[in-house]
DNA sequence: GTCGATAGATTGGTATCCAATCTATTCCAT
DNA sequence: ATGGAATAGATTGGATACCAATCTATCGAC
């Protein structure tokens, strides 16, 4: 409803959160607007948006591309969940919201299951999602979308190195973190999630084939892509020959 | 240099944060436009810029206002400053670069010196000061662009809320806070900086009379205008017979 | 084969136009 | 006179066409 450039942002966002856009894939204001049937105008006001979100960017009289964050800057990012994850606990230090630890005493159980039943996929999204309900304790929105914005440029992350997790020292960790909460040593909480992050971090490899994916904008926003009318075509499909034969993959 | 609409949100943020532009301010595309000879096209990029970053808010079909927190977005504000900051503070105990709290207490002398002037204006500014330099100290640019972004809401919220510190107090706390991380006393320090910001969110007060001086914005966006406080007073009702300050928003 | 020039393609920006929506006034009925 | 509907104006959201500046890539000369 709101604003076209803001869907689109978003409807992107995905693509690039879910790794059908790989880090370093121009965003052509041209190829864009004839894909969501949107003048460049409207394309140019979403990617703003995306960039001012950390998730593209924009190279003067050059163009836009998805991110492509440098090591260091991947070691940032984790550093600074680290840092707000940190701050979180010590907030529980002073508002002492107990009786919320019960989701996050689910979640692990959640996740020893999935692990359990050799579904590593599900244990890593529940993984995810343990770091989210922490900082959900808070209650502070401004909070929770802070972290939620570190946890995209977190998950760009994932496509560009290849990641190796053992989810079950992981999960084990959570399960600790939850216990020395429950005992209220925020201290040792903070050094046991300090590390739980630099566990992560370790799991990540640098992964070339990873650029090799990559697919042309018709494709990897073909699904979420509907035309520009209020429901006009069910499926965008191939589209008729605009002009064809110029993808090549430099 | 880069892009117009860029620079164009730099000089609406500048003149927010320096509470030319008080919080509830229409920022009409128009109006906007004229003043700064560009196109609508290019003053609507430079809004949803500030609007990505929280220091003004659209309204589809309605326009965009500086933005103006509730009390209850405030508090989450300063809470989520102090997450930040206590979470660095726990980042300090994994890294110790002690050698860079020499910066801090090169900070909290010149405060001190400032108070002992009697100019709390320029200890105000050094205070706020140091609270960057704490997070500099992480040499973590996303933490600290994360950081700079909470500032620039809290100097929002300055416009809106009356603020009365008490300087000497805050100062000593930044004194003892050095002292704590000079003894690696990670935790004192975090309550003592909870604490701390508690004092400075009690220092602020519903000011009902800083929307009273809402100028026109060719006068708040002008080249040497003077923050709002000083000189308002000399021309409070600009305006002939329009209406005025309806704005509500819930 | 390397270096430079030229021609295309893409971006940044302007101007103009139109539809949808919100605001405010006016006018009518009670 | 007051409340409500109708209307006219203003503002936003977006489209289209157009132009200048810049980047890219091909082509040609040495």
């Amino acid at each position: 409803m709101s604003g076209r450039s803001e869907q689109i942002a978003a409807t992107i966002c995905e693509a690039i959160l879910s790794h059908r856009l790989v880090p370093g894939a121009k965003l052509g204001e041209r190829e864009l607007s004839e894909i969501f049937r949107v003048s460049r105008i409207v394309i140019r006001q979403a990617l703003i948006r995306l960039s001012e979100d950390g998730l593209v960017t924009v190279e003067r009289n050059r163009g836009a591309f998805v991110a492509k964050p440098s090591l260091a800057e991947a070691v940032e990012v984790f550093e600074s969940l680290t840092i707000v994850e940190q701050g979180v606990i010590a907030q529980l230090g002073n508002r002492p919201r107990m009786s919320l630890l019960t989701e996050l005493r689910g979640n692990v159980e959640r996740q020893k299951a999935a692990l359990g039943h050799g579904n590593e996929q599900l244990a890593g999204e529940f993984g995810l999602e343990f770091h989210d309900l922490l900082v959900a304790l808070t209650r502070n929105r401004v909070a929770i979308e802070l972290h939620a914005q570190l946890k995209r440029r977190a998950r760009l992350l994932e496509a560009l190195y290849r990641c190796d997790f053992d989810h079950c020292q992981l999960c084990d960790e959570h399960e600790r973190l939850v216990v020395l909460i429950g005992r209220r040593q925020w201290s040792r909480a903070q050094q046991l999630l300090d590390e739980h992050y630099r566990l992560v971090a370790r799991g990540y490899r640098i992964d070339d084939e990873a650029l090799a994916a990559m697919r042309p904008l018709h494709l990897a926003l073909a699904r979420n892509a509907e035309p520009a009318g209020a429901s006009a075509a069910a499926k965008p499909a191939a589209r008729p020959g605009k002009r064809n034969g110029k993808h090549a993959h430099p």
